[in-house]
DNA sequence: CTGAAAGCGCTTACAG
DNA sequence: CTGAAAGCGCTTACAG
């Protein structure tokens, strides 16, 4: 299949020198008289030659790249990873070769079950024996990163903490973020906030939960937690519905409210509901905070919304400082756990 | 380097059979004995082996891998190709690997030169002898894919035209880009309208520039072309700064105007300073158009800004339809141009 | 149905 | 400084 194309031997053939001076040619060119470099570039040159890696990862039984593995693209958290991970891996010249895992061609065919293709990525790096692999997960991922664990050399798993987990790891700081945004509307001087969320299904949702209770607690705000049916915007405007009466009731009493939404997605479907209900006003009545700011930040954004900037480029640099860590000898796994920060904007401080 | 991983060998003196066996256990599992087969999987199993790909590419001089190349995950456009292709690719098995060609370390060092990775990455698909390539380009790419046209099986461009191109195309009608945005705010009744933009420094600005006129003198629309300071926010924060009194004069004579920016940044980047002035209101006195709709399309969208959506997961399923098509012997190259849509928000309709 | 053997394109000591 | 040779992990006719 394909035999078309030159190998190193028909390199060697038109310069007139061994297939072993051609590899270090290419290899370690400072190895060789000038005169013979020049004359196997030439042949390479001339016959659109192009070394095939297949060879090189074989004998080696590993190769350079780092893998990234993430579960969806449009969440802005795991662009930014992908961003702070390849640049960070440019700098000693390493490349980073990504897959999504959450959606496939199963989504196709049917729309609603979503194939989780995880393990399948793990598994097609450790078959490309990859220098590294950065998985971002949103489960439980040890099953699939036990099994490849001797074919790929370091791993590390960002946005999943498993306790006691024999790899690195960076999070952001998910109890932080639920801090953040209670503090943030306490210093507005707002005393009653309700925290706007599914069940604890997945970590950081719990985690959230957690940091916006404890800064609740501290800075004396009372936090009324309502359960959504959901995350997505559809979600997010039905449960005005079944907070309005408790709103205008608030503002009758001449008392200003936050709704602090576990997802900007949320926010946004639940924003033109309340609008429409014409006498309450945003920010004025009501404050409204996200929680994973998809948007760039930016002063001047027009649809600002206060939310909470993901450290998705950090936590990418992190993850491949890690990996690169995991090659000094007295390597211990590290757990980093990423900052986040408030981006005030104006559904809070108008 | 990392001897400690079971081959094919160590599994076949595991399973007392060959390893022509144990190969053909994975490839060919129907011409094994049931029995045999077992007590091949349990050897796997057992030893925890996982096949490296590097001998099969070897051998086959190819891989069944497709290679995407996108310039910028930050650009939406690009996140929905890249999900149109993946899940594509997925009907009929296939994996795709992704790769940034926008940014890289260089970009960390000095933070402005932005070293364009594009033909790099062409050259690591051709020696990892992908089985097919997807460019998603903003520039002329011919040398970087000449250079490995035959290391590679088919190549598509997309987002990119080069006129008589030895390839495969799939590009969106920017000129429709421009004609939708024009159409619509004639649709609407306005009669004069400002065309937003950088120079043509590349394709899709001629295009859309193209079309906006040719709509323009269709519907009888007066079209304003100014030329903005670059692409970004601060770009449209400026150049109303430049308009602010026609703008003003127009109201004065009780005409509305649109402001058709090229890009949804310059639009979002103009609306402060445009609100700032607050005898001028959005969409009554000055509607509002942005053309590259980087926002899911959402019907209750608070920040809904009235914009073309950009048809990216129909360009990156075309892409991957073509590359398959390129297999049939009667294959000819195409040329696709996959059709837009405008998504009217609240800038324009209220 | 299974095994022995050749060979894919490369790299790497080693000898000279 | 260069070449000859072994070998990486796999697949593939082929023989039996």
């Amino acid at each position: 299949m394909r035999r078309g194309t030159p190998n190193i031997g028909a390199v060697a053939r038109a310069a007139g020198v061994s297939v072993g001076t051609v590899s270090n040619a290419l290899n370690n060119p400072e190895r060789l008289a000038p005169e013979t470099l020049e004359r196997v570039h030439s042949a390479i040159a001339e016959l659109g030659y192009i070394r095939s890696s297949a060879g090189r990862t074989l004998i080696q039984n590993a190769s350079e790249d780092l893998g990234l593995i993430v579960p969806d693209l449009i969440n802005r958290l795991f662009v930014e990873v992908a961003r702070g991970a390849q640049l960070t891996a440019g700098v000693t010249g390493k490349r980073v070769v990504m897959a999504n895992s959450g959606y496939n061609a199963h989504d196709l065919a049917n729309g609603i079950e979503q194939h989780d293709a995880q393990d399948d990525l793990l598994g097609y790096f450790a078959e490309a024996r990859a220098g590294g692999v950065i998985v971002c997960s949103m489960r439980e991922p040890s099953a699939g990163i036990d099994r490849i664990r001797n074919h790929v050399r370091p791993i590390v798993l960002v946005n999943y903490d498993v306790p006691g987990a024999d790899w690195c790891t960076v999070l952001m700081d998910n109890e932080q973020v639920g801090r953040a945004a209670v503090d943030h509307i306490a210093d507005l001087g707002i005393r009653h906030a309700y925290f706007l969320s599914i069940d604890d299904i997945v970590q950081p949702v719990g985690e959230r939960r957690r940091g916006a209770r404890e800064a609740a607690a501290r800075r004396g705000v009372r936090l009324t937690e309502v359960l959504t049916p959901g995350l997505m915007q559809n979600a997010g405007a039905a449960i005005i519905g079944e907070l309005i009466d408790a709103l205008r009731a608030a503002k009758a009493r001449g008392e200003r409210v936050a709704l602090l939404f576990l997802s900007d997605e949320l926010a946004i479907g639940a924003m033109p509901t309340l609008r429409a209900a014409s006498d309450l006003r945003i920010p004025d009545d009501v404050a409204i905070v996200g929680m994973d700011g998809d948007h760039r930040p930016s002063g001047n954004d027009w649809m600002s919304m206060t939310s909470i900037t993901l450290p998705g480029y950090a936590m990418g640099a992190e993850a491949v400082r890690l990996l690169e860590a995991e090659a000094q000898p007295d390597h211990a796994h590290e757990r980093v756990v990423v900052p986040v920060e408030i981006s005030p904007g104006a559904t809070t401080i108008g």
